[in-house]
Order: C-alpha cells, then sequence, then structure tokens
DNA sequence: GTGTTAAATCTAACAGTGTTAAGGGTCCTC
DNA sequence: GAGGACCCTTAACACTGTTAGATTTAACAC
C-alpha cells in the first residue's frame, strides 16, 4: 500500500512532538513508516519541501476563525486571533521554530487579506491595518519561540544561574517579573497583547484628530539611529 | 602561537558573513584558522558555547548607549535603540537567527535592567516598562529574521510567486504593500515601531486618568481563545 | 495469462556534520 | 632532566540529507 503524502506529513508531525525539530531525521520518520528514508524523496523533492508541508498543515487546522460581528469589538477579536495563533504554535513542540522557518502558505496569505479587509471596515487605514497584522504575528511568534526555547532547556540539564545573584544585579527586572510573574507565562503574554492593542487603538483614535492634515502622533522625526 | 578564544570567534564571525549561518562548520572555521576541527574543542566545551560566544561578541559592541537626556524625549530615544538593534542584527548576515538561538548574555540583561529604571524615570510602571521593551526587542527580531530569510530567499533560485496572481487575489494586502512600500524596508520597520510606541505612549497617558483606581484601558475582558 | 508501463520502494553509497578518544609535541617550573 | 599544564594532532564514531541505479509492486492492455 503506497504511502501518501499526508500520511507522511502526519507522522512527521507525531514524530515532532516526541523528539523536537531536531529530532525529525528522514531515518526516523521512514522507520516510523515501516519504509526506509530515501523512499520520503519519492514523495518530497527536498527535507525542506516536508517541513513546509508540516507547517502548513499545522496553520491550516486553525485557520477558520469567527468573522468580527461588532466592530466596537475589534480589540477582543484580534486578541481572539493573537490567543489561538499562539495556541495553534504550542500545539506541536517546538512548532514556533517550525511555523517560522517557512514561508507563508497561500492560505495563511488569504486569512491575511480577510484580516485586513475586516480592520479597514472598522476604520484603520490599509497600511496601519496590515502593519497592525504583521506586529501582532510578529509578538506572538516571537514571544512562542522564547516560550518554546526555555521550554527546551529546562527539559536539558542546563543550569540556571543562581536567582540570588540575579535578583542584586538586576532589582528591576526582578521587580518586572514579581509583577507580571514567569515572563514566559499567561499574563506576561496578554500584557504584551495588549500592549500592541493599545498602539493600534491610538492609531484609531488619531485619525478623527487628524483630518484636516495635522501630523499624526506617530509619525517619526527622521533621524536615524547613531 | 596559541588561538585565543577571541580570535577564534572574530574568525567565526568573518566565516558568518561568507557563509550563513549553515555554512558555519567547524572544519571549515578550523581550516580558515589554520587548524583541524578538533583544535577548536579546547576552546570551547561544544559548537553551541562558540554560537553563544559569537552572539554575545555581535551584542557586546552596540551596548553602549546614550542616556536618555530629556524625560519627554523617551519616544525618539526608545526608537533610536530599536533602530540600533537593527543595525547590530544587520551587521552579520544571519545575525538575527544566532542572536535568537541563544539566550541573552549578562551584559544584555545589565543593559535592559538599566533601560527599564529609565523607563521607570520617565514615569512608566516597571511592569509597562519591561513588558514594553521585550514588546520591542521581540518586534525588532522578529523583523530582521524575516529580513534576512527573505534574502537568502532571494539569494537562492526560490521562484517567486507570480505577481499578477497574487495581486488579483490579495488586493488589500497589495495596497498595503504600495502604501508602505517594501514590507522589509525602512519605512515598514519605522511603522511597525511607532505602533509599538504608540502602545506605550497610550499606557503612560492613562496612568493619570486611572488614578482612583479605574480600570486600565487595556485590561482584557478575560476570555480564553477558543 | 502475458507483456508493458508507470508508481513506489529498495540497497549502496557519497559527502558532509558534530563530537570523542588517545596521543604527541611545546613550553614553563622545580 | 622530570613533571605537568597547555595546545593541537590523527583516527574514528555515529549521525545527517541526498543521489544513482536496481528492483519490486500494481494496474492496465491485449
Amino acid at each position: 500500500m503506497a504511502l501518501a503524502r499526508e500520511t507522511i506529513v502526519a507522522a512527521a508531525l507525531r514524530l515532532l512532538d516526541e523528539a523536537g525539530l531536531d529530532g525529525v531525521t528522514l531515518r526516523k520518520l521512514a522507520a516510523e513508516l515501516g519504509v526506509r528514508a530515501p523512499a520520503l524523496y519519492w514523495h518530497f523533492a527536498s527535507k525542506q519541501e516536508l517541513l513546509d508541508a508540516m507547517a502548513a498543515a499545522m496553520t491550516a487546522r486553525h485557520l477558520s476563525r469567527p468573522e468580527l460581528a461588532e466592530p466596537g469589538e475589534w480589540r477582543a477579536w484580534l486578541a481572539g486571533h493573537a490567543r489561538a495563533d499562539r495556541a495553534m504554535l504550542n500545539a506541536y513542540r517546538d512548532g514556533a521554530r517550525l511555523v517560522a522557518g517557512t514561508r507563508p502558505s497561500p492560505e495563511v496569505l488569504a486569512a491575511v487579506e480577510r484580516t485586513v479587509a475586516t480592520l479597514e471596515r472598522v476604520g484603520f487605514t490599509v497600511g496601519d491595518a496590515f502593519r497592525g497584522l504583521s506586529v501582532l504575528g510578529g509578538y506572538v511568534a516571537g514571544f512562542v519561540l522564547e516560550e518554546q526555547a526555555d521550554r527546551a532547556r529546562r527539559g536539558g540539564d542546563e543550569a540556571l544561574p543562581d536567582m540570588e545573584a540575579f535578583a542584586a544585579a538586576h532589582p528591576r527586572v526582578m521587580a518586572a517579573l514579581r509583577q507580571s510573574g514567569d515572563p514566559q507565562g499567561e499574563q506576561a503574554f496578554e500584557d504584551g497583547l495588549q500592549l500592541v492593542l493599545d498602539g493600534l487603538e491610538l492609531r484609531l483614535r488619531s485619525y478623527a484628530t487628524r483630518e484636516a492634515g495635522a501630523r499624526q502622533v506617530s509619525q517619526a522625526e527622521g533621524e536615524t539611529a547613531r
């Protein structure tokens, strides 16, 4: 019985969860499928193509998203998207690393298109909508990337730096950690998320007060970093 | 003449620029130093330790940052930091991927500590200062990561999807691209940067109007993603 | 049933990777 | 000169992704 592309991808995702991204090797995957490694090359031109397919399969399942009902609730709506994205990336071990390494699939692009259109309907500029989505996506990806890297480190034998000395040398960071808990926890994610949404909200509000060509609140001064 | 750690790191960074992160192999590096691969294991316990040292060397140089002179100019000051970070990550090919894979060095942590303290002096909460910095750092890292991945793809033989069909299927994304240009360009970076700063600014303003225990503007509704 | 053809997988191997083991030199110190 | 730290060597191990070429499996035509 010839094995199908999607059977391979499913097994690969199972293996990903067990062994991590570095543990996904063609030989192990082939063994799990009762086959030898080169057989996979009949179905995929390269390992990268397999990884792309895995990432596409991961994202595809989470792409059906609710429509925005009330325009006034765009914040909660976007926040829901962000949380769903985080959950999606966390659905598999090293999911963030996997997805980050591949370019967006057509389905993802279509989803972006729809979301941008919705945000425009709320009142955003195309530019702000797209940029906001990019920042939000980057935030979520970066957060989960760090989240999973940390998880991997804890799993390994890595010696964590002794807390005593750290607390003494970095009182302010320590205070921040006490305030919003585990830097990879729920609250930290939520705090950052709301921060980005705040940025978008300020944009939205500024449209009203800018009507007559006043300068955008966020216009840069044009100087470059030294 | 015995090989010094920093000589190795310098050569490794040179090699990184020439061959990319995947091209940094112990044998190639050793050859460039007129030595055999296992010799490197006398200086570094593992390749990961070498990579960490490379990342530390990259970041160390860019850590001397100007103090904030006028508290009112925190936006421009933070923006300067972000631009410097981007420049730093772009100083070497695959710089973002390299740095993203390592945990922050003590020097970086110290810099974070200082920056948080400065932002508190401006008026931010410890939590907001720290979270803002995290989001900003994540934004910059994510941006440059994408920037460099794109550069690598252009360098390769990757066939870019034909624009005609893309434009037809994604009119809103297309409009956004027309508005803020190359999604990996200067203006796109600046737009996202200002968006994050907007979020911080709204936080700062909200402190004043919140004095009597009013709910923070960005408090989440507590629902979780479905 | 047999012959033909395409699909799917095999074995064998290549060129490369990080890493370890065991052993030489080289230099300084006693 | 002997001992020992330092620095590097050769040889090899256990992997990796990937290719070439032979071989099996299944389907369909006659």
